[in-house]
Order: structure tokens, then C-alpha cells, then sequence
DNA sequence: TCCGTGGTACTA
DNA sequence: AAACTAGTACCACGGA
């Protein structure tokens, strides 16, 4: 069962539909949209899916009012996918064009929007003129059909389901927030970097590094600050450098180095994640950042605000569990080599992972000789290294693992063609861009000179390494959205603690939840009485979604879980 | 003063 | 030894 909702000209209005699109009743006025979802919704088990234009825009509200959904078909999200899946025969076309632009995502992030809960005012106005639930029914019942004449389509509907799960799992993440304890946050700053300091100001370990700095290079005005102003005084002294890259000067034998290196790390410290940042983004012991499923092109999540995808080491331990709660830190071993095993079908790389660390496997099966030497050449593998070590050691994986060689080998080579490549459920990489196929064209026109031939060789090989990355990117990427679903579910079904306590509704004041999400790894904040039981649930979320992608074939998905207080505690 | 670019560093 | 995927975000700098 669907339920569509959305605006009307005589306001908000939902439209039940039937799994195959068709009518289950008319349209229904609805006066308040949280009323209205309390009477239907039955979470955390429900029938209905509810069908929306964007998640961020809807899901919000709804949060707010102490409300959570079960499960939903986000209409912007799907149609991305849709339009671009190479399994898809007949392609969702017509609607405005609103389902492919930027304009639906931008709006999302836009806080206002009253009137999707009350348009009582907004009839007559010119852009509410248009039926927009009509609209919105139509393209649930475009992407139904493109779903239907697609190859495969059960793995485009599982896939078509984790994005929007992952979707509502943004929403509540950023709702919850990450438990962030500004104290600890500033000791551990005040420590690194002396007292603290108002903006503009540098801080008293950063100055004494800074004299030290000028001292050594002779330069009184000298700004650390400025790459130019560096290299040029280290040329000044001789130094062969070309950047002040960290890597270049740590190669680099000169008394300047360490105190350079220390104020660059210092710096880096003050400006992403010093006090400015933390008055700007911790309210209330919680770090609210905005999570954008689907902001890049393989399928990974993108964020804004406040850098939570960079959160360095430095400063993890600021990230503290509630008293009497834990944090439940889980990430994914080698999740990207063993989605390949699991893609290619190669038996011998996926019993090489039967073990918790897959590159042991593939020392003891005599493919390498040691554990950083199989990391090494694996992440040559499915990142396409031509030189260097990890160049070197790639033959012996082709030779031991021939299949999953020859996979991301293959998505390499249709790359290179500029032809299109799909992931395990059906994610389909973009073209090339208008300027890659004139840089080809002009490579075969008659006239071509080496140098043309040489820039159309380039670009296509740099294309290949993006095809080869996409195809196990994005299939990590499914993996991760489908065990995050499956964990959700798993959690919300945990019996409530006291559903006395505020924000009962919602249970992100006294239930397990997720807090935090990149790519491999998740943390759920739980009371602690629940955490054992946490701790069970994601490792069977992680079997379940190894099945979801891969059936019986027998790859394995291993879990590193610590149950911890603090971020810091937990093995990154 | 505003804005785009390059340099740098952090994450998986 | 510093190339080989995907991102965000800061700062300095220089041109409008």
C-alpha cells in the first residue's frame, strides 16, 4: 500500500494507490498532516509506504511532531537512480522536469516551508497554481513502470527501497544528532593549542611555533600561514621542495620541519574543528550535521556542515555517550574487497575472507607475502594504481584471483570506451561529459596529432579508474544502505526502556538509534543495557544484507565492534 | 569587498 | 615514492 502525499489546489492532500499504482480510493483532504500519519502509520511495523517528493522536506516535520515512518519511496531520490540505470528499458520520462534538477535538492535543505503543513493561505498563489499531488502520483506510477520493464528489477526495487530507507535514517540521524561534549572537546583543544583564543587570533602554542618558525628560516615577517610565503623562504635556503606538502617535507632534511609540520597540524586542528567550529555546530551536547543521501554519483552519502565526514582522530574523543548509555561503534573489515569477491563470483578471494581480516586470508593462501603488501595490491586493484608498489604487486592478485581481477578489469576497459557501468543492484554510472567524448573525437579525426592521441589516451584511462571504482564503490555503497536499513528496522524493534521520558514518540530519548554513518562504519547511541544486544543486532544486519546482495554465494561481511564510551576508545 | 582558484589536509 | 577512487572545507591570494 502507497499513500501519496502532497499539495493540491484545496491544500494537503494524500491519494492511497495500490501496489501497482492503480486507485485504492479517492484523494483525501488532509487538515493536519502529523494527525493524519498517527492514524495510519503503525511503526516500526507497517504496511504502508508513504510516497513523497523529497524525504528532507516532509520527514522533518514529521520527526518534530514525535512521529516516525516505517518506510517510504522518495520520489527525487528514485528518479536519480531511474533516469540512469542502465537496466532500466523504458525510462522514466515526461513530469515537469523538477525530478531531475538541483532545485528539488536545494529546496530540501531549506528549513522554512510552512506551508506543506498548512496551505490554507497559499491557495491562489501562482506557484501552487499546479496540482502538485496529480504530479507527484504521476511519477510514482512513471518510476513503477520503468521499475517493471527493467532487468532484474528485484534488485532495482531492493535498492530503490535502501535509498529511501537511508533517507529516513539521514533525517533521524541529523534530528538525534552526535552526542558531542563540548568540555572534553575544549580540554583536548586547550591542551593541543594553548588557551583559547577569539576568532582571528593565533594560539599560544601556534605563536611560539610560529618564532620558531621565522627564526630558523630567517624571515621576521614570514606568514606560516602562506604556502607561497614557506616555499619561497625554504627555497631561499636551499631546500629542493616544489610544495609544503606534509609528505614533502617530511622527506626533507632541515631544522624548519618539525616545528613547521607541528604548526601545520596545529592549524589545521584550530580551523576545521578549533572553537569556532564548535560554537558553530554543538547545541545542547549534540552535533547536528546534514547528511545528503545520494551526493555522489556511486551511491555514497555526501554531507554539509561542519565537516562530519572528515571528523579527524584528533578530536573523536569529544564524541560521548549520554549517562548511563554507550556508544556502539561498528565498521565493516575490508567491506570494498569483499563486495568485489561477491560481484565477480571469485570462490577463492571470498574464502580468503573467511577469517575477520581478509588480508591475512590472502597471505595464508600464498598470494602475497605479507598483510600490507595485500592491502597494498588490493587497493591497486580497484583503484587502478599504474605505478608504484601497489602496480607491482597487482599480477600476483590477478594470478591468485583471476576472477575478481578481471571484473574491475572489465569495468575498466567499458570506461575507457565511455560506455556505462552498473553496480550490483542496479546503479548505473554517468557518461562522460561533452568534453571527454570531443577529447576522443578529436583523437580518431584524421588530423590528430600526438599530443591529441596522447590527452585522448589519458583521459580515457583517467575514465577507466572511475568505471573500475564505480562498480564496487557503489556496490559498497548498497551494502551499507541495505544493513543500515536492516539495522534500523532490528532497533526499533527493541522493547522501549520507558516510554515515560520525553521525546517517547520518537524514541531517540530513551531507545537505541543511529547517531553517525560513513560509508563502512556506524554508531548507535543506546542505553547501556540494550548494548550487548546492539552489538548482536548489527552483526546480524551485516549477514542479512551480505544475503540481500549476494545470496548463498558465500562471501562474508565481519564486523569491527566496540562497545565504548567515547569515539576515541574505539579502533579506527 | 566579493568571488573564483589553488593549495592543503582530513575522511573511507 | 608520492600516484591511484570518492568527498568537504578551510585559508591565502589575486582579479574584478
Amino acid at each position: 500500500m502507497f499513500i501519496v502525499v502532497g499539495r493540491a489546489q484545496s491544500g494537503l492532500t494524500a491519494h492511497r494507490l495500490n501496489d501497482d499504482g492503480s486507485a485504492a480510493g479517492d484523494p483525501e483532504r488532509v487538515g493536519d498532516l502529523g494527525a493524519f500519519v498517527r492514524s495510519v502509520e503503525t511503526f516500526p511495523a507497517s504496511e504502508v509506504r508513504w510516497v513523497w517528493d523529497d524525504t528532507a522536506r516532509w520527514y522533518p516535520r514529521l520527526l518534530e511532531a514525535g512521529l516516525r515512518v516505517a518506510r517510504c519511496h522518495d520520489l527525487r531520490l528514485c528518479h536519480a537512480i531511474l533516469r540512469d540505470s542502465a537496466r532500466v528499458n523504458a525510462p522514466v520520462e515526461g513530469g515537469a522536469g523538477a525530478w531531475s534538477s538541483a532545485e528539488q535538492a536545494d529546496d530540501a535543505s531549506g528549513a522554512g516551508d510552512e506551508a506543506l503543513f498548512d496551505l490554507g493561505d497559499d491557495v491562489g498563489r501562482d506557484d501552487l497554481a499546479t496540482d502538485r499531488l496529480t504530479e507527484t502520483v504521476d511519477e510514482l506510477r512513471r518510476q513503477l513502470a520503468a521499475i517493471t520493464s527493467a532487468d532484474e528489477p528485484g534488485g532495482l526495487r531492493l535498492l530503490l527501497a535502501a535509498e529511501s530507507a537511508g533517507a529516513l535514517i539521514a533525517a533521524e540521524m541529523r534530528f538525534a544528532g552526535l552526542p558531542w561534549s563540548s568540555a572534553v572537546h575544549d580540554t583536548a583543544l586547550t591542551e593541543l593549542l594553548g588557551p583559547r583564543v577569539g576568532p582571528g587570533v593565533r594560539p599560544q602554542r601556534m605563536e611560539v611555533l610560529a618564532s620558531a618558525i621565522r627564526a630558523t628560516l630567517e624571515d621576521p615577517l614570514l606568514n606560516p600561514d602562506s604556502p607561497q610565503d614557506v616555499l619561497r623562504a625554504l627555497r631561499r635556503t636551499g631546500a629542493m621542495v616544489d610544495s609544503t606538502r606534509a609528505w614533502e617535507l617530511r622527506e626533507l632534511d632541515h631544522p624548519v620541519v618539525p616545528p613547521l609540520l607541528e604548526y601545520k597540524k596545529l592549524s589545521r586542528l584550530l580551523a576545521a574543528n578549533g572553537w569556532a567550529w564548535m560554537d558553530a555546530w554543538v547545541r545542547d551536547g549534540r552535533f547536528r550535521a546534514e547528511y545528503l543521501p545520494g551526493g555522489v554519483v556511486t551511491g555514497r552519502w555526501a554531507a554539509r556542515g561542519g565537516g562530519v565526514l572528515q571528523l579527524p582522530k584528533q578530536v573523536r574523543s569529544a564524541v560521548r555517550a549520554d549517562p548511563g548509555w554507550k556508544l556502539v561503534v561498528a565498521d565493516a573489515a575490508q567491506l570494498e574487497p569483499r563486495v568485489l569477491a561477491g560481484l565477480s563470483g571469485d570462490t577463492a578471494m571470498a574464502s580468503a575472507g573467511h577469517g575477520v581480516d581478509m588480508y591475512a586470508g590472502i597471505v595464508a593462501a600464498g598470494a602475497v607475502d605479507t598483510r600490507q603488501h595485500a592491502k597494498i595490491a588490493m587497493l591497486g586493484a580497484m583503484y587502478g594504481a599504474t605505478s608504484g608498489e601497489s602496480a607491482r604487486l597487482m599480477p600476483r592478485l590477478a594470478r591468485a584471483y583471476p576472477r575478481a581481477i578481471a571484473y574491475v578489469e572489465t569495468a575498466a576497459r567499458a570506461g575507457e570506451r565511455g560506455e556505462v557501468v552498473t553496480s550490483r543492484l542496479g546503479r548505473s554510472s554517468p557518461r562522460p561529459g561533452e568534453g571527454w567524448l570531443k577529447t576522443q573525437r578529436q583523437a580518431s579525426d584524421p588530423d590528430a596529432t600526438p599530443a591529441d592521441e596522447r590527452r585522448a589516451r589519458s583521459s580515457a584511462r583517467d575514465w577507466g579508474r572511475f568505471t573500475r571504482n564505480f562498480v564496487v564503490q557503489s556496490s559498497a555503497a548498497e551494502w551499507a544502505l541495505c544493513w543500515m536499513a536492516e539495522l534500523r528496522g532490528a532497533l526499533a524493534a527493541i522493547p522501549r526502556t520507558d516510554a515515560s521520558l520525553g521525546l517517547a514518540g520518537t524514541g531517540f530519548a530513551d531507545a537505541p538509534h543511529l547517531v553517525y554513518f560513513l560509508h563502512d562504519e556506524v554508531i548507535v547511541h543506546t542505553p547501556e543495557e540494550h548494548a550487548d544486544r546492539v552489538a548482536a543486532i548489527l552483526e546480524e544486519s551485516a549477514r542479512r544484507a551480505g544475503r540481500l546482495l549476494f545470496g548463498e554465494f558465500p562471501v562474508d561481511f565481519p564486523l569491527g565492534i566496540g562497545v565504548v564510551d567515547h569515539y576515541g576508545e574505539a579502533k579506527g
